[in-house]
DNA sequence: CATTCGATCGGG
DNA sequence: CCGATCGAATGA
């Protein structure tokens, strides 16, 4: 009998580029509006490494927005973008080394902006743990998803050739999930 | 302060 | 391809 459901702390304070690709097939658990509890089954994420990557936040130091990333490992990073979605990350590795993983679509949902307004999610979960306590939780995966394809992260070339091409994307072999 | 810029999305 | 839309980052 299975009980252990929830990950351990440990889990994430690996490499977001090991966390990633192993959050495939996991729930992600929320409440909705009527405080009914639903269950969506990531199919893709993206990895932000630390601050040597430039396509992530922390490229630039420490700021306001993204000190949460240098904090503990297992609290939920949120932000918004264009003004208008708001995107859900984990922060992931050892504390002042400073990285992520970005949850880009489901299987339920495709995309990362329309994945939080359909959960509701927005800045209140920033800086929450992932726990049920926080309303917002991930769950070991039902099922292990077998062939995981990876590719780059999507919106990045700003990061410049060499980190934008990073293979730091991970799906399941069933197609990626554009937004 | 003023200006620029997005880890996006939906509509032509 | 393009505009929406606004908080945060950047620079004067």
């Amino acid at each position: 009998m299975e009980t252990h459901f929830w990950f351990d702390d440990s889990f994430f304070e690996r490499p977001s580029i090991e966390v990633a690709p192993d959050l495939l097939g996991s729930q992600l658990c929320f409440w909705d509006r009527r405080g009914v509890i639903r269950k969506l089954t990531i199919s893709e994420t993206e990895a932000y490494h630390g601050s040597d990557d430039l396509a992530s936040h922390a490229s630039k130091g420490r700021t306001l927005r993204n000190s949460l990333m240098f904090g503990p490992a297992n609290h939920w990073y949120l932000y918004i973008c264009y003004g208008v979605h708001w995107m859900l990350n984990l922060v992931t590795g050892p504390i002042d080394q400073p990285s992520a993983v970005f949850f880009r679509g489901t299987l339920e949902v495709s995309g990362p902006g329309k994945l939080t307004k359909s959960m509701g999610v927005n800045k209140q979960f920033n800086g929450l743990m992932n726990s049920p306590v926080s309303k917002l939780w991930l769950e070991k995966p039902v099922a292990i998803p077998k062939e995981i394809q990876r590719g780059p992260r999507i919106g990045v070339d700003s990061a410049g050739p060499i980190w934008s091409k990073k293979p730091y994307r991970f799906w399941f072999s069933n197609g990626p999930t554009l937004g």
